[in-house]
DNA sequence: TCCGGGATTGTCT
DNA sequence: GACAATCCCGGAC
């Protein structure tokens, strides 16, 4: 049901497009949460103007996009969290970012976590959604893994259509389209 | 210590 | 859709 990773040891882009529609897990002392992934984005390396490798170079705050993939890469950008999983070979910083969730349990404690009533208010956007779950850079160096109460399991949503655009907020994207999401879903960011 | 920038969010039109 | 508020981080002074 986990998934391992292997599924991550793929290009960026494949990555990205595969986990729209399976559904993220997280548990804490205050309850599960959960939610099916219906909007991520993928991340290259240094040829990447729009990636932390290219921009900051290899730090103490980049340095989780060189380790294994499968692991967890956190980082703050305008005060929010940003959630990324590693992807392709080692040592090749590419990573994919979550920005968006449909939520399916714990909405509850994401409404309390968020401050916020709306159910497309609680993860429509890459910092709503480490909000909503309880995700900060603890999780730096870390697997997605049952282990770590932070988990992706293969269950889908079942028939989606996946479309593609440019990623969103970068100052300069690079000419493939990196951003997937579900068509017409009400809990994409925009 | 100061200052500018960003993978954003919230609010208003 | 557009714009301002926000806030850590890193580089410069």
């Amino acid at each position: 049901m986990v998934l391992g990773s292997i599924f991550y040891r793929e290009d960026a882009a494949e990555v990205a497009e595969d986990l729209i529609g399976k559904l993220m897990i997280r548990e804490t002392s205050s309850g599960i949460t959960s939610g099916y992934i219906v909007e991520t984005e993928a991340y290259y390396g240094e040829d990447d103007p729009a990636s932390r490798a290219a921009q900051n170079g290899r730090t103490q705050l980049t340095e989780p996009m060189w380790s294994e993939p499968g692991n967890v890469f956190v980082y703050m950008v305008h005060g929010h969290w940003m959630l990324n999983v590693i992807t392709g070979r080692e040592e090749e910083p590419n990573a994919v970012l979550f920005r968006a969730l449909k939520p399916v349990q714990g909405t509850d404690l994401m409404k309390e976590r968020r401050e916020k009533d709306g159910l497309t208010d609680l993860c429509s956007g890459p910092g709503k959604l480490t909000q909503a779950m309880e995700i900060d850079d603890s999780f730096n160096g870390e697997e997605f893994s049952e282990r770590d109460k932070l988990y992706i399991e293969k269950n889908d949503l079942g028939e989606i259509d996946v479309e593609r655009s440019g990623r969103i907020g970068v100052t300069e994207d690079l000419q493939e389209p990196l951003r997937f999401f579900i068509e017409g879903n009400e809990f994409v960011s925009r």
